[in-house]
RNA sequence: GCGAGCGUAGCUCAGUCGGUAGAGCACCGCACUGUGGAUGCGGCUGUCGCGGGUUCAAGUCCCGUCGCUCGCCCCA
């Protein structure tokens, strides 16, 4: 026990009731995203180093990224996003390609952090895109699309919320305030942490951050201001899109969401649950228009979002919103193994079965019955198949409802049609 | 990178003032040789994370180390 090596520091081991969970996400996360219209893609999870060196965040690509040299020595990153994988494969085909593009995918990202609570180093993310359109409209049908997934995992608005903020309002105002260009970014910085200092803590950082008492005030009256979106030309109609999209419940303006990556140009948002512990967002994106310009391709417009496994399948777990059954097996049906003359009899009665189209678990041993209801309980079956020499005889089998412990012997030919029946009347798994 | 907490049976954990290692659950067996979830009885399971130190004696105290967890930072 000692002895065996340990896992890499924040990868996960996906053990079949973990996988399960994984799994499910991944198909609701593909039927809500086909039900946009949107399709499935995937980039390479290697890529060269100067990819990212292009726009993310410097802290993305120096601290966060798992680079190593290849055998030519060049600097090979596990991608920590998708975003410029994304970019880059538009680029290199943007005469050919159709618009708008409506894509989306989920994979593994990495990147090196510290582990902790919904966060670790190796992840999944959900990632959607919608390329060519430069609309409000656009910038709605994503946060619809995100909230359709909430939706479906049964996450309600009163649960998490999408907060939606636009940068270029945000630069206006503080040009109001007289904030010069270039000390923008830094005023971006001290807003995205507001919730995260006290509030004198955070005058000292905003003030250390070049801005004066005056346009601090200014700042923190524009945290408050709530109907700020009033004056953003895009905003009113991004929230007319979404409450003709049925999603108006889900979204919130709010002044304090800015986003840390560099690239986005117009508007913001960010997903967060109200009610969890963990106060980490769930969900960000916003739109960006600069980006194949960026990479050297003609200028398109952009809006996406990100969204990862950790923090979603935390907050579904408080909520007890994970699947049931996650351990169970896939087969409902067991077929035991009377004794050992009748093992092969078994086997072939399980063939039979699978052939009609049933998934069956067939028990490997000759083990006292008892013992094998048991086991049927623990894997999760519903009915179970037993052969003695009885039904041998008589050519029938006993089919066993495990639920309500009834039992009725069927000619064997007929076993698959009355299986079938009791699984579809029991109760859903 | 910084800070805090925790490492004892397969799992969750108890272990007092330093005195030779415990419980529940799980598992196995029996009661019950053609029938499971209950009950009873019996059984199995330990590098007390690792290394050093103090001591007659260390799971317990000290130092170091590794790992995990939770925060900070950053972000999904």
């Amino acid at each position: 026990m000692k002895n065996i090596i340990q896992p890499v520091k924040g990868t996960r081991d996906f053990y079949p009731a973990e996988k399960a969970v994984i799994t499910w996400l991944w198909s609701t996360i593909r039927e809500v995203s086909e039900s946009f219209g949107y399709q499935e893609f995937d980039g390479p999870y290697l890529e060269s180093i100067d990819l990212y060196a292009a726009k993310s965040g410097e802290e993305l690509v120096k601290e966060q990224s798992f680079v190593f040299p290849d055998k030519n020595g060049n600097l090979i990153a596990l991608r920590p996003e998708l975003t410029p994988s994304l970019v880059r494969m538009i680029a290199q085909k943007q005469q050919q390609l159709f618009y708008p593009l409506r894509w989306w995918s989920f994979g593994p990202f990495w990147r090196y952090e510290s582990p902790q609570k919904g966060r670790g180093r190796e992840f999944f993310q959900w990632n959607a895109d919608l390329i060519g359109v430069d609309s409000p409209e656009a910038d709605a049908e994503l946060t619809a699309l995100l909230a359709s997934l909430f939706q479906k995992v049964g996450l309600g608005p009163d649960q998490v919320k999408v907060f939606v903020n636009n940068r270029r309002l945000m630069e206006n105002e503080l040009a109001e305030l007289g904030i010069p260009e270039d000390l923008q970014g830094s005023v971006f910085r001290v807003i995205d942490r507001r919730d995260k200092l006290n509030d004198s803590d955070w005058k000292d950082y905003a003030l250390k951050m070049g801005l004066s008492e005056s346009q601090f005030s200014g700042v923190q009256a524009l945290l408050s201001a709530d109907d700020l979106w009033k004056k953003s030309p895009e905003l009113p109609r991004f929230f007319e899109a979404a409450d003709a999209l049925g999603v108006a419940e889900y979204v919130a303006y709010s002044p304090r969401v800015i986003r840390g990556l560099d690239y986005y140009t117009g508007t913001v948002f960010e997903a967060q649950a109200i009610t969890s512990k963990v106060r980490r967002s769930i969900a960000g994106g916003g739109r960006y228009d600069n980006l194949l310009a960026d990479v050297g391709g003609q200028p398109l417009s952009g809006v996406g979002f990100a969204l990862g496994d950790m923090v979603l399948s935390v907050i579904l777990d408080e909520l007890d919103l994970l699947p049931l059954n996650r351990d169970a097996s896939p087969a409902q049906v067991m077929v035991t193994v009377f004794d050992e003359d009748s093992q092969l009899a078994a086997y072939q009665l399980s063939a039979e079965l699978r052939k009609a189209g049933i998934p069956v678990y067939t028990y490997p041993t000759p083990d006292k019955l008892g013992k094998q209801f048991k086991h049927a309980d623990r894997i999760g079956a519903r009915v179970a198949v037993i052969l003695g020499p009885d039904e041998i005889r008589e050519k029938k089998v006993a089919i066993k409802d495990l639920s309500t412990r009834e039992q009725f012997t069927f000619p064997r030919e007929d076993a698959p049609k009355a299986i079938l029946g009791l699984l579809e009347n029991g109760p859903s798994a």
